[in-house]
Parts: C-alpha cells; structure tokens; sequence
RNA sequence: GGGCUCGUAGAUCAGGGGUAGAUCGUCACGUUUGCAACGUGAAGGCCACGGGUUCAAAUCCCGUCGAGUCCA
C-alpha cells in the first residue's frame, strides 16, 4: 500500500513522526522521537505485565467507557448482533464487528443502522483453538468493540485522521499514557475488501486495529492497485472498519499475567478449586511463571511443535526443567481454556446454536468436547451445564435468547452423548489393539485415522488404550494435518450465479411493479412487454411470483394481440422480475393480459402461509429456541427443518399439528407491512430471519399468527384460508436438525382421502373393520413368527423320522450314507451334519423345483468342497464349500441317481 | 453441503458367500432358612428394509431408512 496514504495531517499536527521498526522493517508513527522499534510483538516484550497501562477496568466498565466515549462524540449505540451469523450464508459465526454490516451495508445496498455508530459485537473465532489458554492472550470469545463510518459520494461522515483522533482521545479517556502509543502501518487484505490500516500498539500489545477500507475486487473507473497478486479498484462507498479488543483492553488495565486473569477472575478461581487447584492462585511463583510464560508467548507463534520451545525459553529463564514446567503449568493452561471454552459455549447455546453435527452446531460440539476432555484430565467433577450457567450469569442472562433451562439440558444430553461415544470407541480401540497384538503388529496409520475420522476417537486415546492392551502405535507429529490433506482432495468448486448473465440486461430495465403482494388474491393483470430475450419477458408489472424464499415461481399464461404463450418459470434478477415463456414469442411494447394458474397459486400461498403458522405452534410445543433451518415450499406439500436438540416425539407433532389447526380455526388477519430494516431488528430481534436475509433498506413484515418474519412470499389474507394443516412426517435429517413434512389447503384432503384409502384397502384384505387393523395386523405377525417356529420344529422331527431309516453302509471302516431324500436343503444339511459329527460321511440329494445336494464329510481324505463341484454339474449347476461340508444344486432332476453313483464313486476313491 | 464407519438375541458384540454364535441379562430346575454365588438347562433372531449377483447372501453390489463420526 502506498507510503502516502499514511501521511496523516493529524499525525503532523500532533508532532509525530514515521520511523523505521529497527527491529522488523515496518513504518510507524510515535510521538517518542528516541523510540526505535514500532511496538509489536515480537520486536517489544509484554511490557504492560506487572505494568497497567491504563486505569483499572474489568469488563462492564470498560465496555462501557468505550460505548459512551463514542455516543459522546457523535456515534449511535447499537445492541449486538447474535453469534450465530444468521444474517449471512458465508460465515457460520460472527467473527468481527464489521461482519454484523455484511454483505448488504458494507456493498452499499442497504444503509447502516446508525451512521457514524459504535457496537461492542462478542465475536467466536476457533482457528486458534490449541492456543486457547497455552498464550495468556487468546480467546475463542471476545467483543470487538467499534466505531464504524459509512462514506458515500455524497455523505462524508469522517476518514483516516478523525479515526485516529478519536482513537487518540479514547486511550487518554482510560488513562493512557499516549507517548507510549505506536501506530503501525499495516495494510490490510480480506474478504475481498483491502485498504490502509494502523496497528494501536502500548505496551507491547496490540490494543485495536483501525481499517480505512477503500478498495474493492469489482472494477470501477479508477486506476486500481495489485495486491497480493489480485487487482483492488477504489470504492464508492469507504468504511472505517476499527476493533478494539474489550478484553486485551482490561488486561493491560489490569496488568495480570494473564489475559484470563484479568477478564474473568470469578470463573478462574472457581474452576481451579473446581480441579483442586485453588493453592496456586495466590503463590507468587506461578504467577511469576505465568507472567513470563505469556511474556515469551507473546513473542511467537505457539501452535503445534513450537510448544515444546516455549516451555524450554521459560524453563531456562526461571532455571527448572522444562518437564517439570509442563507439569507445573498445564494444568494451569487447562483451567483458563476451560474458562474460555465455557464462556464460548454460554454465548453460542444462549444464542440458540444446537449442536450437532454440521455448520454451527458442529463447530459448538467441537468446543463442548474439547471442554469435558479438560475437565476429565483436571478431573473437574462439577457438571459442564453448571459452568456454562455461571458463566451465562455473570454475562447476564438477559443478553441471551435462549431459555437457561434449555442451555442446561443441551450441555446435559451433549455430556451424556460425548460419554457413549466415548464408550463405544474405547471398546472399538481395544478390540483392534488386541487383533494387531495377537498379529504381533503395529497398529497401522490409517486404522487410527478411521477411527478419529469415522469414530471420533483422539488419537492421544487410541495410543493410550491400545497401549494398555499391549499393542504397539506409531502417531504422527503432523496427523491432524494428514487428515486434512485427506479431505481437501474430494473439494468441490463454489456453484456460480446462474442469474448473472442476465445482470447488464436489466440494468437498463425500470423494477417490475409487483403486483402480487397488493393484490395476492387476484390472478388477471394487463401490463406492457418492456424487454424480451433469451425466452424472458420483462414486463412493467406483474402478478406472477418469482422463485424466491423457498416457495416456488407461479406459472400461468399470457396473451398478446396476437401470440399467447405459457409462463412455465419465474426469476427475479435484481428487481426485475423475468418471466420464462414457451410456446411463442413476445415483442417488446405488446400490450399482454397475464393469468396466474389459480389453483397452483393458491396452494403455494396456503402452504406458505402454514409454514409460518407450523413454525410458531413448534415454537408454542417445543420451545423459544425453534429456528428454522431451511424450508421448501410446493403445491403438494412443503417441508421446513427446525433445529432442534432431540427428536420431536409423536405426541409433540400430534400438538404443533392441532395447535396449527387451532390458529387456522381462529381466522385472524395475516397482517403485512413495510418497515425499516434497523426498527423491525430492534423491535421483534433476529428471529425475523428465518428463512434468510432479503436485501434492502426496509424489510416487509409478515405476521401469521402471532409468528413475525421479514419474508417475501405472498400469503393467505387469514389464517382461516389455510384451510387446514396435515403434518405428513417428522424425518431426522441431521443431527440437530428435524424436518417436518406437511400438507395444506385442498392438498391436505386429497392426503387424507389417500390415507383413508390405504387403511380401507389395508383392512379389505385381511377382512376386518379399520378400527381393528393394528390388533389383527399385530396378531397375524405374531401367528405368523409363532408358525415359522412350529414349522422348524415339525422339520427336525422330519429329520429325526429321516435319520432313523438311513441306512448306514460302511466303506473302508467310515460309515457312509448316500441317499435321495426329497426335503429342502436345510434339513438335508442337518441330517448330513449329524452323519459327520461322528466322523461319517453323508451325500444326500432332494428334489424340489430344483435338485439340492449336500455332502458332508467327518473323514480328512474326503473333501466335501471338491466332488460336490463334480456331483453338481451333472445336474446341469455348480456347487461349492469347505473340505467338511458342501452344498450345491443343479435343476436336472432326471440325473439325481447317475450324480449319486459318480459321487459314491468319488468318496470310495478317496477312502481307498 | 461433502466424506467415512456401523445396523446380527433384551444389552454388548463376534462371524464377513456354504448348519446363525459368544458374553451378560431373563426364566426354570438344583444346592441354600433366605440372599449372593455356583451348577444344569431353556426361552429369546424378518441377521434394519427393498432390489440385484449367485447353485447358494447375514456375508458381495445398488438403493432406502436409522445411528455415529470427521471436515467446510
């Protein structure tokens, strides 16, 4: 990034000055003329440990100090946005402020809430989860606390040196010493966006980062810049993107020699007490220990092997041995993740992730694994469910949607799920370790990698069981890497808009007036043909609904003065709105009257308006938590997956189906209005998005029934059109996530005319009146197993009958049977088992649609498998076995006596 | 959304083309005042479901359903 876009007259004005870090190369501006190294790890130590470089403030003060700071000059507070980044489809969670503002704010397309405004945002960020508590410094949780401006064309709210400024002013508000600040220059790249940007550095530790996002990847009139090897191009709109870290804040107000120490002290002291632990707190010499562990910590990158360098540097600066260290300090680092991790899943559960096994609900299983193995090795005997609702106190339980209730029994049934797994792998480990010990082998690479990828089971533990059975296990230092390199090979490409080559098109093109949602009830319209290509037409209204939101496009016809033609698809590109014609043509400027399928239409708007009503009676059932993760809407019938913590049981369906039914019968008016996309968030919370996030500066809110969505559709003007709801099933998708079928309106009764139907076919046939299907079903079964029964014993008594008129001939002292007996195979085996059980040999043959032969043999020198082959294909088929027993056929009856003889011939052979 | 593993007796699982098994549990009988323990025996299986391949499928192949798990 060019050198003068940091030339700030700010900067000037306040007598700092550009240096060179000595250290690493990079710029940056001090007010500290004697000052050589630009602050930042790990050209500077963590000075500000032992050293506050603010006033003292814990969490609420501080978050506080900021918000009002900026209120004061100018800013709109804005409420957080939940961690669950349901507004988007690219992020599964919220990982920074400027994320809560994408893609619609930040692209231009829709305005900001506040402008300029100011947000504390708790953000999840798993990529340094191993850190979690080995660093002192990282989190899976943190607020980034921001101000945010939106500068437009024709709004200049403020640039680079007001940010500075304010930033200035802030860090003098908590007490700041501001000749210690550095600002380093430092360009940032990411998520498509790029633009200057400084590090806030005191005391050696990156306190915020200010982004003055500028460039973009979409090509604009302006000369553009490389960057990375990609081409940026200079926005209309430029953000000030800042972030400041709450929690790294307090801490260098606190100057604790952890980060963890200083956020939430409450949490550590109970869960070290909770392990046994709590003599450490106040001994000096761990937290002398600890201060230098997260002062050479701050100093590099800690992930993976370099572990083993941090406790080494650490061990020689207080001269023990690095073992002794890690025993020392491990349990340490354990206790602060299991903080952080509890206080990550108190803001993932309490704002409604369930978890599971894919998205977001994978990602919160992961943490809740991660935190019972630490408390196993810490043998922290206090419940999972009890940490997370202290945690979820102290940030107050009031900032989270979800039920407590509800938290607590997630956090329970995950406990008692991550046991049984935990159960089942041990057993799986043990059974393969005792196959490779007994094979005096070492336990392959890839039997441990299907059992961590197939299994979930750790490879620490593998080693650890298999190793207690005896068996011998190479691991990897770079497994998990390996695993990885073995999913990246199946990855697919992003699937691409199919719409956007029809974008530059309709630019040209006025929105098409939707007639459809004034009017939802009416199917004719007249309008004029504004554009026609590539089978669309683009009319300046219209009635027809295009795909969108899960429900489908109507179809229906349209006729010119001379052409009619059939609308079969409907798009939206932009706000104009496509209609796809077959069967002729239209020109532009012809006069059309269009007509909606009305039946079609009709059930669409049913089923979608009983989508709603489905939603809120499982809300009503199930609990508040309810969200929907998906839905499919059609004229038939129409699905919804709700996410879920457990199955939703017959008797729950059975009361969301009445319940819904009820809403139906109490006939009230969906009502439906436009209202400003920030007012309705404030007003009726994230729960409006359900089905997605639609674009623009106002949301349309519809109201079914006491659910309140920002949805598109076109909708029943009364529940009571709905007519009336049949929930079909309940299916179990993922885990975490269940889908309910149902049916609706006039598509509802044809379902139970069809069920009807099989219950009356169902009980003409056994001949029974409805009521008694299930009774006389049940005892058909029974009979029917009860039967299957008598019958094998009736066979073995055939058997035995059998057995007694064999007649035993003895070839070369074997007694040898050999005989035509028309039973089936089964019973053939058994009588020529008997015969080889002691030490005999039976060749027996039926008949039945095809010849069944079975020889057994209890001698050595006759092997069963071989002359069956021979015995067989004289009946025209094949056969085959063990040396002992055989079994064949072939479907020439007439050759049973001749295949006999050759097979006597064959045992008197191999006896002589 | 993609990948992998698994569905066999009430439970936990062996078997992996050729007679459906083990352990625990259940029941009966025996020993015992009774319990526990032990001994003897028995009951208990649509081998998840539907197709296919084969002389022959619990076993191999395809699909469906269910469970588990890894990754984005």
């Amino acid at each position: 990034m060019l050198k003068e876009e940091y030339q700030l007259d700010y900067f000037k004005e306040q007598g700092m000055v550009r240096k060179i870090c000595k250290a690493c190369g990079s710029a940056f501006w001090t007010r500290d003329s004697a000052r050589e190294i630009c602050g930042d790890a790990p050209c500077e130590p963590y000075n500000f440990i032992g050293e506050p470089v603010f006033k003292t403030h814990n969490l609420d003060t501080m978050r506080e100090a900021y918000l009002s700071f900026f209120e004061k000059h100018g800013h709109t507070r804005i409420e957080r946005y939940p961690v669950a980044a349901r507004w988007r489809d690219d992020i599964y969670l919220t990982i920074a402020s400027i994320a809560d503002f994408q893609p619609f704010v930040t692209s231009g397309i829709v305005p900001p809430p506040a402008n300029p405004l100011t947000i504390s945002q708790p953000c999840i960020r798993l990529n340094d989860l191993d850190s979690v508590g080995r660093s002192g410094r990282h989190l899976t949780t943190f607020e980034m606390m921001a101000h945010h401006a939106f500068n437009t064309p024709s709004e200049e709210i403020y640039w680079k040196d007001r940010t500075v400024e304010l930033c200035d002013q802030f860090i003098a508000s908590i007490g700041g010493d501001l000749n210690k600040v550095t600002f380093k220059e430092s360009p940032w790249i990411g998520g498509g966006n790029a633009g200057p940007s400084v590090e806030v550095l005191i005391g050696g530790l990156e306190i915020a980062t200010l982004v003055f996002m500028s460039l973009g990847r979409k090509k604009t009139d302006q000369p553009g810049y490389e960057l990375k090897g990609e081409m940026y191009y200079p926005m209309k709109l430029r953000i000030v993107d800042t972030g400041y870290g709450l929690e790294r804040l307090v801490w260098a107000s606190k100057g604790s020699p952890t980060i963890y120490d200083a956020v939430f002290p409450e949490m550590v002291s109970h869960v070290m007490s909770a392990a046994g632990l709590s003599h450490m707190l106040d001994n000096k010499d761990y937290t002398r220990i600890l201060s230098l562990n997260a002062k050479f910590a701050g100093l590099m990158d800690i992930s993976g092997t370099n572990l083993f360098q941090l406790r080494k540097k650490v061990a020689a600066a207080i001269d023990i041995s690095p073992e002794k260290l890690d025993r020392i300090i491990t349990p340490m680092e354990k206790v602060y993740a299991t903080v952080d991790h509890t206080r990550c899943l108190a803001y993932m559960l309490g704002d409604c992730i369930v978890p599971s096994n894919v998205r977001e609900g994978y990602l919160a299983r992961l943490v809740i694994r991660r935190t019972l193995r630490m408390m196993t090795d810490l043998k922290i005997e206090e419940p999972l469910a009890d940490l997370i609702e202290q945690q979820t106190r102290i940030i107050g339980m009031k900032k989270f949607e979800q039920d407590i209730a509800v938290v607590r029994e997630i956090a329970e049934r995950e406990t008692e799920k991550y046991a049984s797994t935990l159960e089942r792998g041990t057993r799986i480990v043990q059974k393969i370790a005792k196959n490779y010990k007994a094979k005096s082998q070492r336990v392959p690479l890839t039997e441990i990698i299907t059992l961590y990828d197939s299994h979930g089971i750790q490879p620490e533990m593998i080693k650890d069981i298999a190793t207690r059975e005896g068996a011998v296990v190479d691991l990897p230092d770079n497994f998990y890497s390996m695993v990885a390199d073995m999913h990246s090979e199946s990855k697919k490409e992003a699937e691409v808009n199919p719409t956007a080559k029809y974008d530059e098109r309709v630019q040209g093109l006025p929105p098409t007036k939707k007639l459809y949602y004034e009017q939802s009830s009416d199917i004719e319209f007249e309008a004029v043909v504004l554009d026609f290509f590539d089978g669309y037409a683009v009319t300046d209204q219209t009635l027809f609904y295009p795909e969108g939101g899960g429900q489908p496009s109507d179809t229906g016809t349209m006729v010119s003065a001379d052409s009619m033609v059939r609308i079969d698809d409907v798009i939206k590109v932009g706000e104009v709105i496509l209609h796809h014609i077959s069967g002729g043509v239209l020109q532009r400027g012809d006069r059309v009257k269009g007509m909606v399928d009305e039946e079609r239409r009709w059930s669409l708007m049913r089923h979608h308006t009983a989508t709603h009503i489905i939603l809120h009676a499982a809300k009503e059932v199930l609990g508040a938590h309810i969200h929907q993760a998906g839905a499919q809407k059609g004229s038939e019938s129409s699905r919804m997956d709700l996410r879920h913590f457990k199955h939703i049981t017959p008797d729950e369906l059975r009361r969301i189906e009445t319940a819904s039914n009820r809403m139906i019968m109490a006939n009230q008016t969906v009502e439906i209005s436009t209202e400003d996309r920030t007012k309705a968030e404030q007003k009726y919370g994230f729960s409006l998005y359900q089905g997605g996030v639609p674009p623009g500066r106002d949301l349309r809110i519809v109201k079914v029934a006491g659910d309140i969505e920002a949805c598109a559709g076109t909708h029943c003007q009364s529940t009571g059109e709905v007519g009336v709801i049949k929930i079909i099933r309940v299916e179990h998708i993922q885990d975490g996530i269940e889908r309910i079928e149902f049916t609706a309106g006039i598509a509802a009764v044809y379902y139970m005319q069809h069920l009807e139907q099989i219950v009356t076919s169902s009980s003409e046939a056994l001949s029974v009146q409805p009521d008694n299907l299930p009774a006389t079903v049940n005892r058909f079964f029974t009979e029917w197993k009860d039967q299957k029964k008598e019958i094998e014993r009736m066979s073995s008594k055939v058997v035995e009958l059998e057995m007694q008129t064999l007649v035993v001939e003895s070839i070369a002292g074997i007694p040898v049977v050999i005989k035509r007996i028309d039973l089936p195979q089964k019973e053939l085996a058994q009588m020529a088992n008997s015969v080889s059980e002691k030490g005999g040999i039976a060749l027996l043959a039926g008949a039945g649609e095809t010849v069944r032969v079975v020889l057994a043999s209890g001698d050595p020198r006759v092997n069963a498998g071989e002359i069956i082959g021979q015995v067989c294909s004289l009946l025209g088929g094949k056969g085959g076995g063990k040396p002992t027993m055989a079994q064949g056929g072939g479907p020439d009856a007439g050759q049973i006596d001749l295949a006999l003889k050759v097979g006597r011939e064959r045992i008197i052979a191999a006896l002589q």
